[in-house]
DNA sequence: GTTACTATTGACACCGGTGACAATATAATT
DNA sequence: AATTATATTGTCACCGGTGTCAATAGTAAC
């Protein structure tokens, strides 16, 4: 205190009034017109907009107030101009299950709609060959704050060395860490994989069957690997002719479902990498006219609608997507701002959601 | 021609050799330095970077070349700053169903992309009495060349009338045409629904229930006046028991399902006004230990991928929603350039996809 | 040859902020 | 009282484009 009345006082309200009063025609007010009537100069109006310390405390809260009191909004574009930089985030995916990314994106957009952020989305095809040059162009026109990068784009390391060439920041969901530690987001897959293999097992299932997931994923190799040791704690391992390769997508499921029924000896459980191909085989099973999980019991992995659309049910995995899409965000923008250990959670863990697809074995 | 060598002709390939030569530290060019190395006016590069038709042809070409050589790319933010818009579209959406979130999203990415102009998410919610101002903001502040509205906000003329306040364009996509054509992208559900009545019919059923969808929607409306419609073409009409009001939920059809089991005497058929609803009600079948289509079929709307994992498979009305985002979206482009008649497609007409959820009435 | 007109280009201020650095005021130190 | 340090604020050029309007150069008309 006492250092702030070099100048008689500003009547702040009254400002605001006289704002109100002359501007009729409703034009938005600048960064000059807040300057002006609070008679400081406009960059002391900045520094109250960018939270800087370097502002007298009864001068900020008086310039606030005046702002919040016309209606001010700082002009993006001539912020980010100024000072080489934008206020957007991007979302740059590739993931073939739209349920994934909606949750992302909503995950994202709880945190960054708080922040004054928006963000762009960013489909994009990792096998087209100007994949890497898209994206450079995208992060570096639209001058990004960050990206966040989901499967299986987060997996790439050319995008990852562009990225860093740029000094745009990023966070890479994905389920290992391949990155430092503050720009991974991982889901502990093999974690949860590891819990539907012995979920199984406790079942008495001992012929168990495998769908991987699309090989270009980090995911379906934890997945695999994960369920593998899960198994491996009861001694059960898995011949050859038990591990069928999917990609991912519904129809892989549907086709390697009916694969399976003539499968000799036949399983009598079967973990899908995910939920779109464990609802692939579901359906496979009623086209044979059979009654899962009588025969054969199921997991999925994910957790998504579909698990609770199809009958019976899905027992699967639980992949918080929301959550992470939230997590990632933060860590992206730094909300928390670095208080040491606050929330800085980078890792999840799916859990298993017992459901009606699986049963014991006889 | 005849006027385009005032001064001696520029080697714009030299010059752009000069720039790669001098450039060693990777600046990223600007409109200046285009400028300076076609030795003409900032002003002149910017209108053949706005493609104004005030360029002399040859001119135009060798600086048209000289940016592609140099891989001078415009900055949004400058440019937007300067003429006060932006080069980003806005989706503003409530709808419940992220399928049909992604689908429209996918869309607009198709047109929105090749453009050059960028999207920004903008889920919202309706409810919520800060709606509109948030709304407001968000264009006003972002300065929006223009949003695409999805039900159900496409429907809130509130909204509507902001954006026209605030000179933004803006496409609604809608069951009905609420506004100027130009603004429209029409579904119509009324058609698909009466289709889907046409289609219960012909198979034979008379006693026949509906499950409409949530009233703030307008195709709830639509799809059922469509389907009612339809049944009357067949002297069908359903007393109010059939009738049951649902919200769009897999929830809401999964009780409303069960509670048609009770209802006496029991529909033969259903039409559920979405999919997820339609899911819902043959989950609650399969839980009474039921085997549909047997003792009552179902029929769909939307064609989302809910429709093809549950089994049996949904028969169902397709609502083209990836092609729906792309109408929008070239229409708020205005991509075909005005050109009379060329593609101004505003009308998506559902069809009807059979599957396995309908059978012959006995 | 002069005038009027069209086509093409340029000059320059300005959009709404921020960076770098200078200036001023107050407090602390000697 | 003079000097130094700290807190606070201001000055001004600049970010990279565009709008407005003037200037210049050919061309057609008189």
């Amino acid at each position: 205190m006492g250092r702030n009345s070099r100048k008689s006082t500003i009547d702040y309200a009254a400002a605001a009034r006289e704002w109100a009063q002359a501007n009729k025609e409703g034009r938005k007010p600048t960064i000059s017109d807040v300057a002006r009537l609070a008679q400081v100069s406009k960059k002391t109006v900045s520094r109250v907009i960018n939270h800087s310390p370097l502002v007298n405390a009864a001068t900020r809260k008086g310039i606030q107030g005046l702002i919040d009191e016309i209606g001010y909004q700082p002009d993006p574009q001539a912020r980010g101009l100024a000072s080489r930089r934008s206020f957007l985030v991007g979302l740059i995916s590739d993931n073939p299950t739209p349920q994934y990314v909606v949750s992302i994106q909503l995950g994202i957009l709880d945190v960054v709609r708080k922040t004054g952020y928006e963000l762009v989305v960013h489909p994009c095809d990792r096998n087209s060959n100007t994949f890497i040059e898209d994206a450079r162009k995208f992060v570096e026109v639209q001058k990004l704050y960050g990206v966040i990068l989901t499967p299986s784009v987060s997996e790439d390391e050319r995008l990852a060395e562009v990225l860093r060439d740029l000094g745009c920041a990023y966070i890479r969901i994905a389920s290992i860490a391949l990155d430092m530690e503050r720009r991974m987001i991982v889901t502990n897959d093999r974690m949860g994989a590891r819990d539907a293999a012995r979920h199984l097992a406790k079942l008495g299932h001992r012929r168990i069957a495998l769908i991987a997931g699309r090989r270009s994923f980090r995911s379906s190799h934890e997945r695999r690997a994960g369920f593998e040791e899960g198994l491996a704690e009861f001694g059960i391992t898995m011949p050859k002719e038990y591990i069928l390769q999917g990609d991912y997508t519904f129809e892989s499921g549907l086709a390697l479902g009916s694969a399976i029924l003539d499968i000799d000896p036949p399983p009598t459980a079967v973990f899908a990498s995910n939920d779109e191909m464990a609802a692939g085989v579901l359906q496979a099973l009623h086209v044979a006219g059979q009654t899962p999980p009588d025969a054969l019991s199921i997991v999925g992995f994910d957790d998504f609608e579909t698990a609770t659309r199809v009958w019976p049910r899905l027992t699967t995995i639980r992949t918080p997507a929301r959550r992470i899409g939230r997590l990632a965000a933060e860590r992206l923008l730094d909300v928390n701002g670095g208080e040491e250990g606050s929330s800085g959670e980078n890792q999840t863990t799916p859990r298993l959601i017992e459901r009606d697809s699986t049963r014991r074995a006889d």
